[in-house]
DNA sequence: GAGCATCGGGG
DNA sequence: GTGTACGATGCTC
């Protein structure tokens, strides 16, 4: 018997039913733990009278004899009712889906709970974490140790500084007309890791990280054997998933390489899901797609609009890709002059090197909370993030968890719908003295405060709802006061967080802040778990509540704030603007207190911050009513938040985009309409000149489907067929910039392609572009148009 | 405005 | 098959 301590890293079963798990040991070594200890099992919502008729139970299909090894007559829960069930247990888990074609669907429970995930709940091991393997060992070699045994955890700690090794390839082609992949070779990969620097390529250049090889086939041996010696712990890439490692399987079949990067030698595995998508996996090494995990999970709480890499990696590192039209990149090759290619493709493969560092704390965090491979948290959905998380939990409280819906009560739960945030209308104003609260996690606070939960609802007893409106039905509902298990779930993974919180308060730790932000990713994900078609505790009438719940105190706060004669600007889900007037910033504290004082349980309403002065502009085409989600906010340090306006989206010219961004800024910190509009005036003073940089005037549009299929002929489609007759490869997707030139007749005649365009329409982008981007914030001081246009210095001026 | 189709990331 | 994306956006009718 041999004892082992190690971090486990990927988990799979083979078809004998063992778990495979594949590790790491605290003395670096690689070892691959079998365990069968754990058997596959599910439940039968019966009292027992029928176990021995279930425990008979025999299929014969093709050959193969599935049969029932073992019932038990046991005292679960579910829903939050003491029951008695019957559990199932098979010699292998791919038996249960035969079994259960036996039995009446609505007794069943747990039969769609994966071997996996399965197997750490009843062994009560979290992913990554130290554990300890006890068994015999079975191997023992160079490449790594494996042993036959069970595993049991030791603590929570982590691996510490694992290796991780990033990579990016270029491709030959000019990526217009469809993909060809048969045909467009592999020219060079780069790879990051710890002080590990590498692009290989096949053709030479002098660089000091450059290995160069013969042809693409030894390009393609050369990256497996990198990745062997480097024997990384993890391997990622930015979208790796979808092309990187998909399109090096394609290549590698056709000039046959072996892609045998597996632990075990064996081959890349791509997962062609219906959608189209894929994922790359290699047995033992979880491959981390950064893209997936940004897009998917991290994404909600960035300010972004598109997930590319350069976009990702501005907001998270606060660095960019390097400048290189990669349209060239056929000519570039063919020229031999690859060197700033090269450097290209390594910056590539570091910044998915430094999100994969930068994020790992919250993956690990999110793996361990809910009890998930790091491979799957990578690519999960919120909805499974809870799931597994509820299964996890489940065992603690003895709860048995429901199935998961089948599709006609999916496609039953998509149609149905219900009230959702309360989002005022603001007054569109410019305004000094604001003060912003928040509820601090408001959802997540009301269930546990009303108990909310598919089994705490009850028909006639226990909190009232205020009114709630399903489907348009509006009524109340009652939910029991006795807790049950998801508002404890919810419970626990608030108080853990605020624990968490004060520790972050006295040392700043990636670790900490990685539990913080799975805690709180987990807590806020159960709302919409509730409302979520596939769900497997889906309840309209839960998520309803909640949402009529967290109007109803917003609401009462605006209301009471307008009692003491405070001005409710705006207010938005879980926060609410106020204009202070000749309040003081005690006063408003004060009556945040108040507020507090009577908040029921956990519910609790937070200072966001306060501002010096804000902007509320109004909606387009009318000028009474303002527009929601639209505004922004500059504090005492100087420091502007900028809500829904324009400036950050790509679709408009970069003049357009800029003008606005600067009115709103002179307005914030200057507090000078006049100086703004003159700044504007200014703008268009140059464009009327034709003084702008041709470049601030290219607007992009996307191409959304093929060239021909277009009817409505807009500026972009024009011009792609122009960018068509001088031979530039167009296809649906591609991207489209032109400039609107000078002369009469439709927009879209004089649309030029930006090489092309030797002047530009002054008209267009005085009124298109820039006045559309900045006059309704002119309007609050009732400036308009006009006064943008006219060509008078106002009297403040001073450009 | 419903209903359907496609896109996203990458090169 | 161990279970499978999904939410947003834009086009057509």
């Amino acid at each position: 018997m041999a004892k082992k301590e190690f971090y486990p890293m990927d988990f799979d079963y083979d078809n004998e039913g063992n778990i495979l798990i594949y590790g790491k040991t605290t003395s670096n070594e690689k070892i691959l733990i079998i365990d069968d200890s754990v058997k596959p099992y599910f439940y039968v919502l019966e009292n027992g009278n029928k176990a021995k008729e279930i425990e008979n139970i025999r299929i014969k299909e093709e050959n193969k004899i599935y049969r029932v090894s073992k019932t038990e007559i046991v005292n679960k829960r579910y829903y939050d009712k003491e029951i008695k069930a019957v559990k199932v247990y098979v010699d292998h888990h791919r038996d249960i889906n035969h079994i259960r074609k036996k039995l009446r669907d609505s007794d069943l429970a747990e039969t769609d709970i994966r071997y996996i995930k399965r197997y750490l709940t009843e062994k009560r091991i979290d992913p990554l974490v130290l554990s300890e393997a006890e068994g015999e060992i079975i191997e023992d070699t160079d490449e790594g140790i494996s042993i036959q045994g069970e595993v049991k955890q030791k603590s929570s700690e982590f691996l510490k500084n694992p290796r991780i090794l990033a990579f990016d390839i270029e491709v030959y082609g000019d990526f217009s007309g469809h993909q060809k992949h048969k045909q467009d070779p592999i020219i060079m990969i780069s790879f990051k890791g710890e002080e590990f620097n590498k692009v290989i390529t096949w053709k030479k250049i002098n660089a000091p990280y450059v290995e160069t090889v013969k042809n693409e086939k030894e390009l393609l041996e050369k990256f497996v054997e990198v990745i062997q010696k480097y024997n990384p712990d993890y391997i990622t890439g930015y979208f790796t998933d979808g092309f990187d490692f998909p399109y090096i399987k394609l290549r590698a079949d056709e000039l046959d390489v072996k892609m045998d990067l597996g632990i075990d030698k064996s081959l890349l595995i791509i997962k062609k899901e219906k959608t189209g998508f894929t994922s790359a996996k290699i047995k033992g090494i979880p491959h981390l797609d950064m893209y997936r995990f940004v897009s998917r999970i991290m994404g909600g709480g960035l300010r972004i609009d598109t997930f590319n890499l350069n976009t990702v990696a501005r907001e998270i590192l606060g660095e960019k890709k390097l400048d290189f039209d990669l349209g060239d990149i056929s000519e570039v090759w063919d020229s031999g002059d690859i060197k700033e290619l090269a450097e290209y493709n390594l910056r590539d493969s570091d910044l998915a090197y430094k999100l994969c560092r930068e994020l790992l704390p919250n993956l690990n965090e999110l793996s361990k909370l809910v009890g998930m491979p790091i491979y799957d948290v990578c690519r999960a959905t919120y909805g499974s993030l809870v799931e597994n998380y509820l299964i996890k939990k489940a065992k603690d409280y003895n709860e048995i968890i429901p199935n998961r819906p089948k599709y006609d009560a999916i496609t039953e739960r998509r149609n149905e719908t219900y009230e959702g945030a309360f989002v005022m209308e603001p007054k569109p104003g410019f305004y000094d003295k604001i003060v912003v609260y928040d509820f601090k996690s408001i959802y997540p606070s009301i269930i546990v405060t009303k108990n909310i939960s598919p089994s705490s609802l009850n028909s006639s007893k226990g909190n009232k709802t205020p009114e709630v409106e399903i489907k348009g039905k509006k009524r109340h509902y009652y939910f029991d006061t006795k807790e049950t298990f998801i508002p404890k779930v919810v419970k626990e993974l608030i108080l853990k967080r605020n624990d968490i919180k004060k520790q972050l308060k006295e040392k700043k730790d990636s670790a900490l802040s990685g539990r913080s932000y799975a805690l709180k990713t987990v807590a806020n994900a159960i709302y919409g778990y509730l409302g979520f078609f596939g769900s497997r505790y889906h309840s309209m009438e839960c998520a309803a509540s909640i949402t009529a719940w967290a109007r109803y105190y917003i609401q009462d706060v605006i209301k009471k704030a307008q009692k003491e004669k405070f001005e409710v600007i705006y207010s938005d889900t879980d926060s609410i603007a106020i204009f202070m007037n000749k309040k003081t910033k005690k006063e408003s504290l004060d009556f945040l207190e108040k507020v507090n004082k009577n908040l029921p349980g956990i519910m609790e309403l937070e200072l966001e911050n306060f501002y010096d002065y804000g902007l509320f502009v109004s909606k387009k085409g009318e000028e009474s009513s303002g527009a929601k989600k639209k505004y922004a906010l500059i504090d005492s340090k100087g420091e502007i938040k900028i809500i829904g306006f324009e400036t950050v989206r790509g679709d408009w010219s970069l003049i357009a985009r800029e003008t606005q961004k600067k009115v709103i800024e002179i307005i914030l910190k200057e507090n000078s309409f006049e100086k703004a509009l003159n700044y504007a005036r200014k703008v268009i003073k140059e464009l009327n000149e034709g003084r702008v940089d041709m470049k601030k005037l290219i607007i992009r549009n996307q191409l959304k489907m093929d060239l021909e299929k277009y009817k409505q002929i807009g500026p972009h489609v024009a011009v792609a067929k122009q960018m068509r007759e001088r031979g530039v490869n167009i296809r649906e997707g591609s991207m489209i910039n032109y400039i609107v030139c000078s002369g009469k007749g439709l927009i879209r005649d004089r649309s030029k392609i930006p090489k092309e365009a030797r002047d530009y329409d002054k008209d267009y982008y005085i009124n298109n572009q820039v006045i559309p981007c900045v006059e309704k914030i002119f309007e609050i001081k009732r400036y308009t148009k006009q006064d943008l246009l006219s060509k008078e210095q106002s009297k403040l001026g001073d450009f």
